[in-house]
DNA sequence: CACAGATCATCTGTCTTCAGATGATTGGCG
DNA sequence: CGCCAATCATCTGAAGACAGATGATCTGTG
């Protein structure tokens, strides 16, 4: 435990993070941030739009509205992600016949390859942001996260 | 556990989230800073407002650039918050008689009353957007992040 | 003492994020 | 069928975060 009278000045934040997880919530997150996009930016790709050819090689085709709520990415950050993976050719645009408001964003051959690429990259990263965690406290991470998300009950 | 078969859209961000932490600790950093700055406005402050008169208060004068390491906060944006609070009374911007360069950020007691009104938001606030979690959750969720961030060993 | 390099606060321009408005299209309801 | 509210993608403008440059000041070295 540290001393109950803080460090004059230096630590100081390890005593904030202690008590407003909240604080050591979103500065874990810029600096995880920082460097998924570092690592995402080594393959040639952003992390939305990493994520993008991800979700449509599993789910098969769908509207950047889709894309935008499961991926809880802005509608209007959708568009340049969009913009960037058809005009290097990773993805195709083509108006939904049933619903000619909305896109049927499609995954290419060229976009499989990328992504196949990016998702190699993957595990090694995760394993150095989350170096000093044990495999067992990683979970206990990924659960928690999900209940301040509000997942699955 | 989830299918194996991933649903074929809705529901995708919880499959995402479990296979990829760093996005959950993102996405989860955004609603709970939404989450807390709004907090802050009612009581008529900023978030980095607020952490800076609790430093101020906690460990005395500060320069800027002590505010800005120990508070993960940008040095340029440091310069607006202190502004702010300047301007309103709750801080004092002396010259450093020691160091000419730095100023000397003093709290005032007006600082110091705003900043009890702060602080009284913020049992209900963690309470708020922690709810799921057990005190038990709350400390390992906090463990896990000074981890993350390579606070104490 | 004089000078070089580092440090503090600040400013500037850039980039990202996002709320709100817009144009096209849809579905529902009379 | 014809209208109206809702929805999809897009655009625009505002706000915040941040890298790099700048002016003032400090420290250390000769």
């Amino acid at each position: 435990m540290p001393p109950k009278t803080a460090n004059r000045e230096a630590g100081y934040f390890a005593t904030l993070a202690a008590e407003r997880s909240d604080i050591a919530l979103c500065r874990a997150s810029t600096v995880v941030a920082r460097a998924a996009e570092a690592r995402a930016n080594e393959s040639g790709i952003g992390v939305g739009q990493h994520l993008v050819l991800k979700m449509l090689a599993e789910v098969g085709p769908s509207s950047q509205r889709i894309l935008s709520d499961q991926l809880r990415i802005d509608r209007s950050v959708m568009v340049g992600i969009c913009d960037g993976l058809e005009q290097a050719g990773h993805v195709r645009r083509e108006r939904d016949a049933g619903d000619r408001r909305a896109y049927a964003v499609t995954i290419t051959d060229s976009g499989r390859r990328l992504l196949a690429r990016a998702e190699d990259a993957v595990p090694e990263f995760l394993d150095d942001t989350f170096a000093d965690l044990t495999p067992a406290e990683r979970e206990q991470l990924s659960a928690l996260l999900a209940k301040v998300l509000r997942l699955r009950p």
